[in-house]
DNA sequence: GCTGTATCTAACCAATCAGTTAGCTAACCG
DNA sequence: CGGTTAGCTAACTGATTGGTTAGATACAGC
């Protein structure tokens, strides 16, 4: 089964090391180089990982002299928090009323409830 | 490497059939069985997908006779949001300025460009 | 206790993933 | 030209994933 574009964006930033690289990437655009820099594994890891990004969209390719760029791309990652909020949304509205959630999701401290 | 909340959360839902799921749990609670119904796959294979979605919390089960029922869990799906949020608002907010003086600074200045 | 229903575990399998090393291509620079 | 640098592909490996079937377990009702 070929994966829908939210499947793929997902699991794109499901794993630790393409959120640290897209987390990078906000502070301006990088070569594969530098991106790969912060971590222990080899160059051609780092490209399998800049692969699945680009695959995702959430980051593409320039070219400059031997260096290839990257940069970021909103768009898929916007997709993903459409859904992802909607469905928290739904949650906090109808489920867990009872237990008083809502106005902490609304005032922006993510963290500071336990069910 | 075990991996870290966050990651475990995202890939659960990085599964349609997971999201699936937990979509019909927004109906409330329900048993494996019922779960199962919708797909063409085993009740085993459902099993495994409820397994996972209850090892990132997203779930919990409780006991009815011979039922498992499950319910959805709000809070690890809240700490993803967050994380995705404030990531795609620094990308609403500042990335697109921040794109269009890239472009300006590459063309101007090819090597020059990193923040 | 026996039978049927609901669920889980175990064992297996094919496909994918995440990493490696080795070797290649392309561009710059002397 | 030759050497260096950046990045990629290919081939391999071990671990994980997502599914299967078969069999075990737990409970309800008779």
């Amino acid at each position: 089964m070929q994966p829908d574009r939210l499947s793929l964006t997902l699991s794109a930033i499901a794993d630790p090391t393409r959120r640290a690289i897209l987390m990078r990437l906000m502070d301006g655009e990088a070569s594969v180089k530098e991106l790969a820099a912060p971590f222990e594994m080899s160059i051609p890891a780092i490209c399998k990982h800049l692969k699945v990004l680009e695959g995702a969209g959430l980051i593409s390719r320039g070219r400059n002299a031997q260096l290839r760029p990257c940069r970021l791309e909103a768009q898929p990652l916007r997709d993903a928090v459409g859904w992802i909020e909607e469905f928290s949304r739904f949650w906090d509205t109808s489920l867990n009323r009872l237990d008083g959630l809502l106005e902490r999701l609304q005032s922006a401290d993510p963290m500071a409830k336990k069910n």
